[in-house]
Parts: C-alpha cells; sequence; structure tokens
DNA sequence: AAACTATTTAATAGATTTATTAAATAACAA
DNA sequence: TTGTTATTTAATAAATCTATTAAATAGTTT
C-alpha cells in the first residue's frame, strides 16, 4: 500500500481525463489541480504550460491509438480471417478509451494546428501498414475471392463503424430512447456485428 | 443589393460558424463581435448572454440534423430501395454539414446537461420513426429477403458509414497520407460504397 | 425640426485564467 | 543536526472573458 503517490504521475491522469472529457480550452490548470488534489502552481511547476501538458497527453495517445489501429497481426493467416482479427483488436481498442476519436477531431476541428504534432508523432507508420493492407487486399481481389474495393474504403468502413458504437452512444441513446443497460448489451454484440458487415461487404457479387 | 445587413443576423451566423469549429468554450462573444464586424456588446443586446445564444444555435441544428435522419420518404417503394434512397439523403444532409456530428457529441462530452435540450427539442419523434422502419425491416425479414437483423444496428451501421466520411476526415488524410484533392474524390465515390455496403449487409446469408 | 425608439459603441466591473515568484515545507545527504 | 535540494503552497500580475451601464448614433414618427 504506497500511500505516497506520485504528484506529476497523478496530474498528468487528472489532465487527461479533463482533456479527453471536455478538450484543451474547456479545462483549467486550476480544475486539473483540484481534481489532482493539489495547488494549481503545482502543475506548472511540472509542465510549465498547460499547452506542454496537453500536448505530452495529445502526442502519447495518437501513438496508442494509431498503434491499435495498424498493428498488423503477424500471424500467417489467410486474409479474411487476418482482417476479422484485425476488426475486433481495433474495436477491443477503442471500447478500452472510447473518449479518444472524439479527443483528436475536437482538437483538430478547433485547432488544426496539432496535425503537425500527430503527423510528427506517427511518421510514415501508417502509410507502410497501410500499403502492406493494400497488397494483400489485392491478392485476394485478384483471386476472386472478395469483390474489387479501394483499401481506402475498407480501412474507413472498419474505422467508422468501430469508432461510431462508441463515439456517437449519447446521440444514439436519445434517438432510440435506448437505456443504458440495454446499450451495454447492444455493445456486446456490435463487435460481431461488425466483423459480419465488413466481411458481407467484400463478399463476391453474384452472377446476374 | 440589400447593403443594410441585419446585424442580429449577422451575429448569429458568425456564432453559428465559430460554434461549430470550437465549441463553446472555445469561443468568446469578443471572438463572435469581431467575426461579425460589430461591438461586442452588441452580441449581449440581441442574445443576452452566451450560453442563450448557443442554446439557440444548438437547438436549431438538432432539428434540423434529426428532421434530415428520420425524414422516411413517404413514396411507396420496396424496402430495399426506400432505404438506398435514405442512406443518400442522409449522406447528403451530412455532406452539406459536415461539421455538425462533432458538434453536437463534442458539446455532450463537455456538458451532458444538455442532453436535455436535445430531448426536449426532437421529442418523440425519433422513437416513431425508428418504430416505422423497424415495421417495415421486420417485414422484409419474414419474407426472407434481408438477413435477420436489428433496426438497431442496421441505423448504427448508416449513421456510422456516412458521418465518419466527413467527421473523420483529419484523421483519415493523415494516416492515409492522401491529398485534399483526392479526398474529395474518395467522397465522390463513397456515397454509393456506403449504399452498397448497407445492402450487401443485409443480404441473406448463402446456403451452406 | 422635435420627440421618440432602436441600434451601436465605449467604458468598465467582476470573474476567471495562465503563469510567475517568493516563501514554506518536506526529503535527503553530509 | 545542519546544509542542500526538491516539492508544495500562497500571493499575485497580467490577460481575457462575460455581462452591464450609460452615452452616442441612426432611424422613425409626429
Amino acid at each position: 500500500m504506497s500511500e505516497v503517490v506520485n504528484m506529476e504521475q497523478t496530474i498528468l491522469e487528472s489532465a487527461t481525463e479533463l482533456f479527453l472529457k471536455k478538450g484543451f480550452k474547456a479545462t483549467s490548470t486550476t480544475e486539473i489541480a483540484k481534481e489532482a488534489g493539489c495547488n494549481q502552481a503545482l502543475v506548472h511547476y511540472y509542465f510549465r504550460t498547460k499547452d506542454r501538458l496537453f500536448e505530452a497527453i495529445f502526442q502519447q495517445k495518437v501513438k496508442f491509438f494509431v498503434g491499435a489501429l495498424l498493428d498488423i497481426g503477424k500471424e500467417e493467416l489467410p486474409f479474411l480471417e487476418k482482417l476479422e482479427k484485425k476488426v475486433i483488436s481495433h474495436f477491443e481498442a477503442i471500447e478500452s478509451n472510447p473518449r479518444l476519436p472524439l479527443f483528436f477531431l475536437n482538437e483538430l476541428s478547433a485547432n488544426p494546428n496539432r496535425i503537425d504534432t500527430i503527423k510528427q508523432a506517427v511518421g510514415n507508420l501508417p502509410q507502410q501498414a497501410v500499403h502492406q493492407l493494400e497488397k494483400e487486399l489485392n491478392s485476394d481481389i485478384e483471386k476472386g475471392a472478395i469483390r474489387p474495393v479501394s483499401v481506402r474504403d475498407l480501412l474507413m468502413s472498419i474505422v467508422s463503424l468501430n469508432i461510431m458504437a462508441f463515439m456517437g452512444a449519447p446521440m444514439f441513446k436519445v434517438m432510440t430512447g435506448i437505456s443504458e443497460e440495454d446499450y451495454q448489451k447492444f455493445l456486446n454484440q456490435r463487435k460481431m456485428e461488425n466483423v459480419r458487415i465488413i466481411l458481407k461487404s467484400l463478399e463476391p457479387e453474384v452472377e446476374s
């Protein structure tokens, strides 16, 4: 039972929670300090400025998020099986960090400059991974195993379905009048539904 | 050429643009006034408080957005054809208001209280529309024309695919390294790709 | 034109926010 | 214990933000 907590770490965690919930501008260092249980000046002692604190968190989260999306399964599996695993692991990554997508998109909207932070954080890793996926995809397309589809469309579909299941929850709940409990049930089956949608969307057209 | 502009209207438009881009907290009445080309006090003269101004805009946008999602085609068409039209019109509604979804979701995250504004603005219209859609959907499922799927899953799929094509653009561009011009091309074909995905996802399972 | 109303601005009070500084406290090493 | 360094706090400067008020300007009516 370490009663002594690392205040720098605590501040970082409080800041993360608040930034994720309310964004950069709507979160004050005063609030962060209060949440962390320390004096407001301490936030600046450890992180100098609010912006630096934010950037540290932003970068770290970008790396995590992009990693979760990209880490292409190394196993030697048929493409469609690998894809299914990918959809599932991506869904689960978002499930355990449901606020991340909104956090990124909102911050980019409010301050497009942050795009540079992202670029710098991810490098050309994404392009490589996309290219690798594209090769495997095209190979299966040529075999006639799946219908012709661009890697961009496929990626966009996966990301859209997985992210919106969590990010869209508040709106979706109001629209459908669903309870929190039922929404959890919905989410539980949604992971495999997304897999189904992606796989069915890739099925070759039937002869007419 | 009416050189005389209605300043109240101009303020509303400037505020809308800024709120949509940066959210409630990150937008100041000073900034709104500057954008509108008037004195800051005038913003308060017409709208009393920043919050009232925001609420007016928020409500109006919610009604528009929900309307665009729900207005179920009145024509007598086969379900799948009606659905295709629905997907397309929903896509186009977002296309002409690409910032709306992020605006709602971010504001709800920062201030969950606003959920009441939404509930009040939309009433039980959504539930009714969902229920109507559900009837038609189930009817086609019973006929065996489409695979068993819940109306919630179907709605979530449509909304996810359409919204993320626009809302996710900034992230997607970085990840794929695509140019603005190519992204426009991507969007142009994405509408029908979404239709394809939805329709294919509804195809009955083939006999094994 | 005079009187009245609506619009717009300048000035400012009162909060809040970020960041800095100096002082106080705690932790540690000599 | 004493000197040294690291951590934490209190106080506060400077900037910014919302909202109000009073005065100025423009527009209308009589």
